[in-house]
DNA sequence: GAGGGCATGTAAGACGTTACATGATTAT
DNA sequence: ATAATCATGTAACGTCTTACATGCCCTC
């Protein structure tokens, strides 16, 4: 975030907030404590601006900092980390009527058409200086309105008593694209 | 995991592993500490069942816990996150040439390759009594399948030199609904 | 009877969020 | 001038994972 101009916390927070929270949150207390954490491994460099009486840190990356993250960039090695509350209800779903059942496919709806919503908010056109912020946006549009269909087809499959997901794989897949 | 039958807390750790993991996690520190907080709300029963010199704690659920569940299950309040180092460093592939760009794509691609397998390692069969542990074990194959083929389409379009994404509205147009 | 994997936990610490304190700036 | 909002951080707390200690059981 520094490298793409953020200047402040307080900017990177912005940023993430509208871009990145999406796939990748964060919040003001590993915010500032990393920025010292960096600083003091030499991978940005502080100044002190204050604003009045406040004071008031602003960073910038180091030749240093810009290799660590051209190598961070590069690792393949990758997290990928869910906690979908929706899923896991579904999962233990057994346990409830045919009408609460359904209920649960609802509510899971509802919650990725509001991210839909969200993300929409932010409507990022494209600009080819930042490509690749575009296309991670049209990744959650894609991923989000994946998941809303996939809950409207069991909503359907579990209305008409149908067994959800038989034989449809392909057809599932290629509607979402 | 109690009410499915789930006695001991490595019995939990072994079903969550086969099947919630994916996107649910657990783990020992969280599983034991959260069986003796339930205890002491009344909401699971302890009986002890040790093991020659080792004591052992077995658990099931009270009618208290019944209630607990179901009520939890209704609720329509959902979280939703996700950690998505791939996306991520996408995001960030502006500061890269080219062919490393597709290098952290095809790192993104190989991962979900990766968990698809594992995936189909479970190779859940359809059992009405556990339909919804079905359906959840077919959302991950659904959307992992669906990560897979976005990584290729992307791939395809940054070697082609084509803007990603572009002409095929049809996404886009069908979500806006 | 010894080695390896299974089972039962705990301690320590890493990671992450929320609530708050406080000053500066803007709007009315 | 006063209220509302923006900006800059910190403290406290909650969540979660990893590494380990330890004993049991099975196999050879």
């Amino acid at each position: 975030m520094v490298r793409l101009g953020a200047r402040t916390g307080y900017d990177i927070q912005r940023r993430v907030k509208s871009s990145t929270r999406f796939f990748w949150s964060s919040s003001p207390g590993q915010i500032y404590p990393e920025l010292k954490r960096l600083e003091s491994n030499g991978l940005v460099s502080r100044s002190e601006e204050p604003r009045g009486e406040r004071p008031r840190s602003v960073y910038s990356l180091t030749p240093a900092g810009e290799t660590a993250l051209h190598e961070w960039l590069l690792d393949p090695n990758l997290t990928f980390e869910l906690r979908n509350e929706g899923l896991l209800k579904l999962f233990f779903a057994d346990a409830l009527t045919d009408d609460e059942a359904v209920g649960v496919v609802r509510a899971m709806r509802t919650q990725h058409e509001a991210q839909l919503a969200a993300l929409r908010q932010a409507d990022l056109a494209y600009r080819p200086e930042y490509k690749f912020a575009y296309i991670a946006w049209r990744y959650g549009l894609g991923i989000q309105t994946w998941i809303v269909k996939w809950c409207e087809e069991l909503e359907r499959d579990l209305l008409e008593g149908r067994v959800p997901f038989e034989d449809r794989e392909d057809e599932l897949a290629a509607s979402a694209r």
